[in-house]
DNA sequence: GACAGTTTTGACAACCGTTTTCATTTTCCT
DNA sequence: AGGAAAATGAAAACGGTTGTCAAAACTGTC
């Protein structure tokens, strides 16, 4: 698994939102690429089991990758209307997961967090 | 939209982790009650809109379902083996999506937050 | 109670994103 | 070049969810 996975990953650290398999198959084919939806299925899985992309769920229920810049762990504020994303850290926010869990007798503690807004240019000059 | 909605809810009320619409219609099933998958999954959306049940994807894209003791916003701490649930709040993490996001020219932020872990039973007594 | 109008129900089909299958193609090594 | 191993992709299968539509249940009125 090389050729077509690279492509993928280019595409995905050229776009700075989270993007769908069915999104980058329909850009890369509309470039003349000649890679079947299958592959970039294939593709995408293997860049997150090597932990090259960050995966995660919109609300209903379809999967979005995003080849982050920062390889340690962090979090996403995304804009709702155009998806331009950053990349935050929020060391409170670890201690706090860590703190709530064993609180509770909980071991082995993981989280989600995502942040939402609309970002600067899309709330705009009214 | 009541009386199946009102049997959903009180499933749901009676269970302390979060339920699948499957897992709900082969429970209602299987004690008798004739009620279709569809009206299941209906009644589910109406208590959502409601904001009498939570809800959440898991990883694989299923939408599950909670009825939480509180009806302000608070966040989950759930047992990665048995499911069982914890509503926990977050004071401080509200600040810091809030904080993160002005930071970064972002205006009405909302975000999600889960904390995942194994429970106190089932870490057990090695 | 009978009746008409509205709402709810549920079997079934349609959808849609994702995974599997499997035969073909490409890559890698000698 | 020759053969084994890995990668590819078209099409079928899958699983959760939503749409369809005719039947059933509920509503209020005479
Ligand atoms: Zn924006
Ligand atoms: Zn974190
Ligand atoms: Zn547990
Ligand atoms: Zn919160």
């Amino acid at each position: 698994m090389s050729r077509s996975r690279d492509a993928v990953h280019e595409i995905l650290r050229r776009s700075e939102s989270f993007r769908s398999a069915q999104d980058i198959f329909t850009e890369m084919r509309s470039v003349g690429a000649k890679i079947g939806l299958t592959t970039v299925y294939r593709a995408l899985q293997a860049l997150n089991d090597d932990g090259r992309v960050d995966v995660l769920r919109t609300d209903d229920g379809e999967a979005v990758y995003r080849a982050c810049a920062s390889g340690v762990h962090h979090h996403h504020l995304v804009c709702r209307a155009c998806g331009r994303t950053v990349e935050v850290a929020g060391p409170d926010v670890e201690r706090w997961a860590e703190a709530i869990g064993a609180e509770h007798g909980f071991v082995e503690i993981t989280h989600t967090v995502e942040v939402f807004g609309t970002c600067a240019d899309c709330s705009g000059p009214r």
